[in-house]
DNA sequence: TGTCGATGGTTTTAATATGAAACCAGAATG
DNA sequence: CATTCTGGTTTCATATTAAAACCATCGACA
């Protein structure tokens, strides 16, 4: 259609797939707060600064996807609160690698004002490292797409000629 | 303003700059293409298959922001090619992270089509891993965002009461 | 128990971003 | 020198966004 984003949910790559689902300017920050242990609309809504009806359809939309679930609030009120499956916790690796990012490139010197660091040490993390199955240590020339063989092949399927 | 997108250039947050930056529809996407070794206009756009306008438009934008570099087309023609720079090469950890994550969280079994694999051996990559300076492994419950003390504070200009 | 403010949205409106297609200039090719 | 290919830009219709106004329900409290 003619001004409509282009839908990614079915592209083959995984990585299309994924920002199908949480590629948008807020979806992530929504996460990162709610793993902070924010939960209550108003809470998201003053923590981001954004409109309410735009929060209103992202938590819709990551709800749907089974990223973020309603629950009863915890404090006895009848309001809900927004908590994280693990669907959506699992997304932490994906922040952790954003966060690094821009700690490195989009500060200025002086300008950062907070470190992520390991809740239990108050330290920082290490710099995440990509990893062979032989335990070495990979970068960004070594990532490949290898296309899968054909899953329904059995015996005397097999490409012939 | 009114229908303009917010600003997250001076976020404090580092996931937010980040998302500033790369955080829209189509940019990682480029970016993961770039990896793979398209460097020409149109070659990105068949792959993409994205609107012309759009792909120049981020193209632009992500040289303006040093992820991307333009150079002379590697086959003596005078059409220009864009390749990733270190800091765009940098994001690579990004494009990982949100591989595993769509793969294990975005398809049927039986859909995926393609691996990623580490280019030498054909092999998958280990998940990722976040570790503590002191090498254990972490999770999502454990991240925390730390605010740094003031950082002009000398001698006798520290907090006292 | 009735009122009033807080909470959690939805609706409306104005502005911007997107996508498709048409258009166009310069480079390559014959 | 003509023709096609490449790499865009322009135009237009539509979708998405942000801000603000609006509204229903909940909770606190007199």
């Amino acid at each position: 259609m003619k001004g409509k984003r282009t839908n990614l949910d079915d592209a083959a790559c995984a990585i299309a797939r994924s920002l199908g689902v949480i590629g948008d300017w807020w979806s992530l920050l929504i996460i990162r707060d709610a793993l902070a242990g924010k939960r209550r609309f108003g809470e998201l809504q003053k923590s981001l600064g954004m409109a309410k009806n735009i929060l209103s359809a992202r938590l819709q939309k990551l709800v749907e996807h089974g990223i973020l679930a309603t629950a009863p609030a915890s404090d006895g009120t009848a309001y809900k609160a927004y908590v994280l499956t693990p669907k959506g916790k699992k997304l932490y690796l994906v922040l952790v690698a954003l966060w690094q990012w821009g700690e490195e490139f989009c500060f200025a010197p002086g300008e950062l004002t907070y470190d992520m660091v390991d809740r239990q040490t108050q330290k920082p993390f290490q710099p995440l490292e990509l990893r062979a199955r032989d335990g070495g240590v990979r970068g960004p020339g070594d990532l490949w797409a290898l296309p899968r063989r054909a899953p329904k092949a059995r015996r005397g399927t097999s490409s012939r000629r």
